[in-house]
RNA sequence: GCCCCCAUCGUCUAGAGGCCUAGGACGCCACCCUUUCAAGGUGGAGAUCAGGGGUUCGAAUCCCCUUGGGGGCACCA
């Protein structure tokens, strides 16, 4: 890394368990990730759970299993089960470290960087009004500032509660961020902004700052929507009297009509894309070029390779909308480079029980290459494990019919395949022999290959797309053939 | 409204003053292969580098302005 710290590197995630991992949580993470392999640092994990309301243990599990599936493992963090945390510098979870914040807070009350404030909530609404009729920015006017003692009694005695706001110096902070360059902020614009609220729970901008720091992170990188937030933060550091970490701001992920991804508008749970099929070092793939690129023509990279290749000062400013397009495109070429054996080990989860693990292994070969998501083996291979009623119930006379043919053409492919699936043994019932066997009728009739091939595809699948036949018709075997011939037979008369 | 950030084909990007009559990939369109669908192969359309001023012998690359887009302005993170 060219700007170079006189501390070791260290990087850190750190979501908040308020929802599913999200999309774009996983791709700063990466690159967090990315940034501590390339350079030797160490990755922390820590969990920002201060916000009781609205967290959720479940969704912290979910967010641990996600990362843990993208293959983003980190060095320092809670542990999952439940048990110690893993690092020198734990609590990993704000709520266990509310102590810490509490002393903090005191010392910044006792320094006068920061003061405790009584406005009620109406109180403060009415200010935010007068404001935006006044057309100012809406911000604090920092009455409770200068309370004097006697009228901090009167409001404690009145039994109100306080929040504790800081003192932010009106000053301007300029600041060099890794992917941005240098960065300025007026903090005179801004007006003290709550740190610890009436009931006591930190806050996001004082409890980031306090753990960033005791935690030792050199390089606070995160997405873009925290740059504002960023000279607030500074102030805080030199409140305390804290080094300030370098800053890098990555650019945002974009939905289709260029503003920030989100749930309406583009699926962001990355669990949802693990539901679908996606790959994870598809996802990482399709993840660390959305904002960067190693300069190469070269396109498909493991995770390790994008570690040794990945420089944080080459990610762009610009945010990037997100292409399910090209996503597609990389989870396809991922599919289609496992083994038999891999492949069938990640598609156990998408096909039913009643398909042993043998006999996914015979399915690969026939679904591989027209996979998108792992999912799409339903659609592909579901004949192999429906009952026949179901592939019948598909059955349409139109659709048995070959190309420009009606009944009576359908009905005499079909009834040419039952006789060569009939006299063939079970022994000789492969597609090699089946294919044999099809052609030489076809030329026999002769009719063109397709026109004897479609209406079986259509019997025994009950699709005009499906894998290549022959192979489809060895798997699904050679009584299940003639049954499934027999039913489309019938449905014909 | 205020503050901040950004700007190369539809999309992701290469490009760090001459190698650019702007390269690659996805998507799209043809054709080839082919039992359907894919996969694969070949070719094609697609960006006056947002616009306008500078600087320079020379600018997509540097500076300024305009325009457009985005993010943030919580007792959320």
């Amino acid at each position: 890394m060219t700007t170079t710290s006189p501390k070791a590197v260290r990087v850190r995630m750190a979501p908040s368990p308020t929802g599913p991992l999200h999309i774009g949580t996983a791709r700063t993470s990466l690159y967090n990730f990315l940034v501590a392999r390339h350079t030797g640092g160490t990755f922390v994990l820590r969990i920002e759970d201060t916000d009781v309301a609205r967290g959720n243990e479940a969704y912290e599990r979910e967010i641990i299993e996600g990362l843990h599936w993208l293959g983003l493992s980190w060095d320092e963090g809670p542990q999952v089960a439940g048990g110690d945390d893993i690092g020198p510098f734990g609590p990993y979870r704000q709520s266990q470290r509310m102590d810490r914040y509490a002393a903090e807070a005191e010392r910044l009350l006792a320094a006068g960087s920061a003061y405790r404030c009584y406005c009620t909530p109406d109180e403060l609404e009415a200010e935010r009004r007068e404001q935006q009729a006044r057309r100012e920015a809406p911000r604090y006017s920092g009455r409770c500032r200068k309370l004097s003692e006697e009228e901090r009694e009167a409001f404690e005695t009145e039994g109100r509660t306080s929040a504790i706001r800081f003192a932010v110096p009106p000053e301007k902070v300029v600041f060099d961020d890794i992917i941005r360059g240098r960065v300025e902020f007026d903090n005179a614009l801004l007006g003290d902004f709550v740190i610890v609220r009436t009931d006591g729970m930190p806050l996001y901008n004082f409890v980031a700052v306090i753990d960033d720091a005791a935690m030792a992170i050199s390089h606070v990188l995160r997405g873009e929507e925290h740059l504002s937030n960023t000279p607030k933060q500074i102030a805080l550091y030199e409140a305390l009297g804290y080094d300030v970490p370098l800053f890098g701001h990555v650019p945002l992920i974009l939905n289709p009509d260029r503003s920030k991804m989100s749930k309406r508008k583009t699926q962001t749970a990355v669990s949802a894309y693990r539901g679908l099929g996606y790959l994870p070092e598809a996802l990482v793939n399709f993840l660390a070029f959305l904002g960067w690129s190693p300069g190469t023509e070269e396109e498909i990279f493991s995770l390790d390779e994008l570690a040794s290749r990945f420089e944080i000062e080459k990610v762009h400013k610009a945010g990037a909308v997100f292409d399910a397009d090209r996503l597609d495109y990389l989870n396809g070429t991922y599919v289609r480079s496992l083994g038999d054996e891999q492949l069938a080990l990640r598609l156990r989860p998408f096909v039913p029980a009643v398909i042993d693990d043998a006999a996914i292994i015979r399915l690969v070969p026939l679904v591989r290459e027209r996979l998108v998501r792992l999912a799409d083996v339903v659609e592909l291979a579901s004949f192999l494990w429906e009952p026949d009623a179901v592939v019948a119930s598909r059955y349409e006379a139109e659709l048995l019919a070959p190309k420009g043919g009606g009944p009576a053409e359908a009905a005499l492919a079909l009834s040419r395949a039952r006789e060569m699936v009939a006299e063939l043994d079970a022994a000789d019932f492969s597609a090699d022999v089946l294919e044999d066997r099809f052609r030489a009728a076809a030329a026999e009739l002769g009719i063109k290959p397709a026109d004897l091939f479609k209406p079986n595809r259509v019997a025994l699948t009950g699709r005009t797309v499906s894998p290549p036949l022959f192979a489809s018709m060895e798997l699904l075997g050679r009584d299940r053939c003639l049954a499934r011939i027999d039913e489309a037979l019938a449905k014909l008369q």
